[in-house]
DNA sequence: TGTAAATAATACCAATCGGTATAAATTTGT
DNA sequence: ACAAATTTATACCGATTGGTATTATTTACA
């Protein structure tokens, strides 16, 4: 790893949480050395513009939810345990390295899909591929006699994630954490019901 | 209504897209004056800063939202046909005056909610009362003997908000409305269950 | 270790940001 | 219709925006 990649991996590392919680428009040049410590012409010399670090602090954040999905999930062998991994994490998120600000693909959602195409097309992409996560999981717990559900396995999967993203939203918003615990009890049942 | 406030509403009702499609940091004065075809004196002659236009838009955009469910319901007797009256709103908003740029209490809750206290505080009441109008309208069900429900009315009613905002997001950032529509489904069968 | 190459810091750029004082134009109440 | 009050437009403010050319420093390799 060069002294350039170290450098790239810094700036990311460091101006991730800015990013998600500031919003690409409200993230400002003068955000990224402050969050640094470097100056403009350093983070210039490694990154083209202030899309560049966007799009790779997104990438950043997402795989770090991914990977402590990941990590959970390989703990348990039913896909049942394995899907109510989403609602350990997303209800218990202060205890994993999840990142600051809340989950990255909703705030580049809602920011970017009036704003910034590209930025919506990474977040696109990362909600496609999580979508086909959950659903390839539900129908190998059909396929194993696991789960008896009629559900079409996708819509499922839409619904799952929906009351996730929903319950962020609502707990950041509101405050109250019994919130979120009604909303994920809800989910808890629909995916015990499966 | 003085020239002054009709004025005010103008600037309202112009900049209201704005505002939810760009959001409080995306927007400049600039986009104001475009959006209006006023000038920034003028704009400053009729509100404080652009704090107070934004203040005024999410109300504008909220009262938009209440108004077009309100007018839906008073077309139903039951609960649960006032109920169904959400999917129908938020399926098809199209056939409905709603807020360009989707649902303002999702988008002022994401970008607000870590930048802008006045405006995280807006539509934390408003996404508070919008619970507690469902809760009550599930209870009112309940007690009429048109639900056989055990479950909370509150939490019921978090979910249902859950399940709404996810599909406006995942359907505003994928562009499937097949995505919307199955978990409109699931919307609606766990009303059918109530 | 010396040197070429890559990286980081400085200093600067035009453009735009939110906001305001003042002047012009328009309402408003008499 | 007229004067007073209000509303709108003009012209400007300092600060900050994203971005860059240049200089200084460090790294990497021979």
């Amino acid at each position: 790893m060069s002294k350039a990649e170290k450098t790239k991996a810094f700036i990311i590392e460091k101006t991730a949480p800015v990013f998600n919680r500031k919003g690409f428009a409200g993230t400002s040049l003068t955000d990224l050395t402050d969050a640094t410590g470097l100056t403009k012409g350093s983070i210039y010399g490694n990154f083209a513009n202030k899309d560049e670090v966007a799009l790779a602090v997104f990438e950043h954040n997402r795989q770090k939810v991914e990977q402590i999905v990941k990590a959970e999930m390989s703990k348990y062998t039913t896909v049942r345990e394995q899907l109510l991994v989403y609602v350990d994490v997303y209800k218990n998120f202060l205890k994993y390295p999840f990142p600051d600000g809340g989950c990255p693909i909703l705030n580049t959602a809602i920011e970017a899909d009036d704003t910034h195409p590209e930025l919506k097309e990474k977040a696109a992409a990362a909600m496609l591929a999580w979508k086909n996560r959950i659903a390839v999981l539900i129908k190998k717990g059909i396929d194993q006699g696991e789960f008896t559900t009629q559900d079409d396995p996708e819509q499922t999967a839409l619904t799952l994630i929906a009351l996730l993203e929903g319950a962020v939203m609502i707990t950041k918003l509101t405050g109250k954490i019994n919130f979120r615990n009604a909303i994920m009890q809800s989910v808890e049942n629909m995916i015990n019901a499966l």
